[in-house]
DNA sequence: CAAGCTTGCTCAATCGATGAAGCAACAATT
DNA sequence: AATTGTTGCTTCATCGATTGAGCAAGCTTG
């Protein structure tokens, strides 16, 4: 092989001239279409050779300059420190792929500004749509798109001016709830109202898995106390702390819990295991979102998966047939367990 | 405000006309160089404005087409599905953007034929830099780098051809054995050899924590068994199937184990649940790589946690220097326990 | 054999941003 | 008055790929 470890890449200039031939020729060989062109199949395989020989790789910026559509989709996301988010960029990169897009994903660490930064970065690279995944202000987000003509939507967390994708979490709650009650009768003996763990009282997806809370209480005739509802944030520590603090002021906590994400269960769990406060009477627990191992932690953790197969499909349907229309798509999340 | 809700977008030429002036003229005022450019203020200040109002974004592709550096770096990932990797990435991104670099992350599920289109997708957008992350042919991706004069990086697994940075995998194993060890004598009472369980025995990482797992055997004078190392690969039903044909044929299993990787880690656990085989003596475990939950699975569950922001630290120092050195930089693992 | 078609290419404009070179207007210096 | 310097711009070529338009050579048809 006659590999060039030059420093200046190979363009379609240079393989033209070693082909004796046009750089239009071997745009349209190497972007295949030269049989539109009407280039022929000789000429085609030499140039063809001669890239392969030369090591040739596209400039995409060039080509994109000069093409209409992009064909890059852009996906902002708050963490990659759980297996939710985890499994949707996963499940964003290769559906983006089958449709022979460029996934461009950003982690923004849940920091409003980032989140604009990194919106506008998207759109300088000429995104066609912005996948805007539990973002704190997706409006903003959206405005700034429209602004340039970029198409929005919005995943896990919903906005009012772009489509929403997001898990049902009204009925989720519920369900979750029901099932923590009723594990609850089942191993104690008698049900009493839970505490809620987790989560911002301001976002959307949180007060409604309050709303689903209340209503499963309802459902059986109880009614849960607002300082039993600790939306102190996601993070790890102010669930530790929030928990601290509820169980200095009433002394002892409610036997059942309902935490609101996997990151804050963490939290949860590491102040039980600290406190020694449920100490050989084991909390009836249940977890909106799916960890492997915290679902082992006990004998039975009631742990919601959120359906991200289904919610990427509902994304990419709209992404495949371009609708824009402003609607708000629930997707029922699972329950794995038998009960 | 008078934002335009065009389709088509704004570009320096149309501000240009607005302003009165030329499209040079705007882009020295809006890429900051207008006072090298001697641009009066008064000038710059109206450009500045009217981008705004008009919501004018950089067309990076062309600014990236004049410009001689991308300013793009590229990092490809084998999972999501794990703390380890979920780290490195949110690391990488947040030192690439502390440096002006613009991050591109790709995961490629393990799968070699991605690893190389995802290098190859890289090139064409003109990344300055590639970081492969625990790729299975990394050579082979540095290869097609240097084919193209881009600089490459290995992080997690090693290559040949390209500086790389990995975990001290021998010293951490060692250690890592020599401390499940010492927890089975303190108590079960006695000492006996380990079971190894999961990873590729064919990649370095793995056969590096083999021999540091002998060697922690042999300086209490033992030695493994060879059917003892069971390097399955890394997915959990393939930890699974190894404990079970293993049981089966030799009927009891070791009192301890280390395991190579929490996604092994998942599927040793759920197999110990379903088998019932250590109910009532749970066995003295260890895992190479740290997951919160999992850290709580157990009384001491040993986890070694690969030290991310050292060897993320040692893999800016390579590309802030340029240096191309081929050298492998190993980072020692962080014991967090006390032990 | 002229008119028209097909084949297989080349030419040149274009995408949007950049920056070297140049130029007009005015000020300062000799 | 002539020279030199400074300020504040504009002009234009350029980056690499794409594509409509065009053109020469050969072939077909009436």
């Amino acid at each position: 092989m006659n590999q060039p470890k030059q420093t200046k890449k190979t363009t379609i200039y240079d393989l033209a001239e070693l082909a004796g031939t046009s750089a239009s020729a071997v745009s349209a060989v190497l972007n295949g279409n030269w049989k539109k062109r009407r280039i022929s199949s000789q000429l085609a395989e030499k140039i063809t050779r001669l890239a392969e020989e030369q090591g040739y790789a596209l400039n995409m910026q060039a080509s994109l300059l000069r093409r209409e559509k992009s064909k890059i989709i852009g996906m902002i996301v708050p963490k990659y420190d759980n297996r939710y988010f985890g499994s949707i960029v996963e499940a964003f990169e290769t559906m983006a792929r089958e449709r022979g897009l460029f996934p461009i994903i950003t982690c923004t660490r849940r920091d409003p500004e980032l989140e604009i930064e990194a919106a506008r970065a998207m759109l300088s690279y000429q995104v066609e749509w912005l996948v805007a995944t539990g973002a704190t202000d997706p409006d903003r987000i959206t405005d700034i798109c429209a602004a340039s003509g970029v198409r929005s939507l919005n995943l896990d967390l919903p906005g009012s001016r772009a489509p929403s994708v997001i898990s049902d979490n009204f009925a989720g709650a519920r369900e979750l709830t029901r099932r923590i009650l009723s594990n609850c009768q089942r191993k104690v003996g008698r049900v009493e109202p839970l505490l809620f763990v987790g989560g911002r009282g301001t976002d959307h997806n949180t007060s409604e898995r309050v709303r689903g809370f209340r209503a499963a209480h309802a459902d059986m005739g109880m009614t849960v106390n607002d300082n039993h509802i600790l939306t102190c944030g996601y993070a790890p520590e102010k669930a530790e702390i929030a928990l601290q603090a509820l169980a200095q002021a009433e002394g002892n906590l409610t036997r059942g819990m309902f935490v609101n994400s996997t990151i804050s269960f963490e939290g949860v769990m590491r102040w039980i295991k600290r406190s020694h406060h449920y100490d050989g009477r084991p909390p009836i627990m249940g977890c909106f979102d799916w960890d492997p191992f915290a679902a082992m932690l006990g004998d039975d953790i009631e742990m919601v998966r959120q359906d991200v197969p289904g919610m990427l499909n509902a994304v990419f349907n709209i992404i495949d047939h371009g609708s824009s229309k402003i609607e708000r798509i629930q997707i029922p999340p699972l329950f794995l367990g038998q009960s």
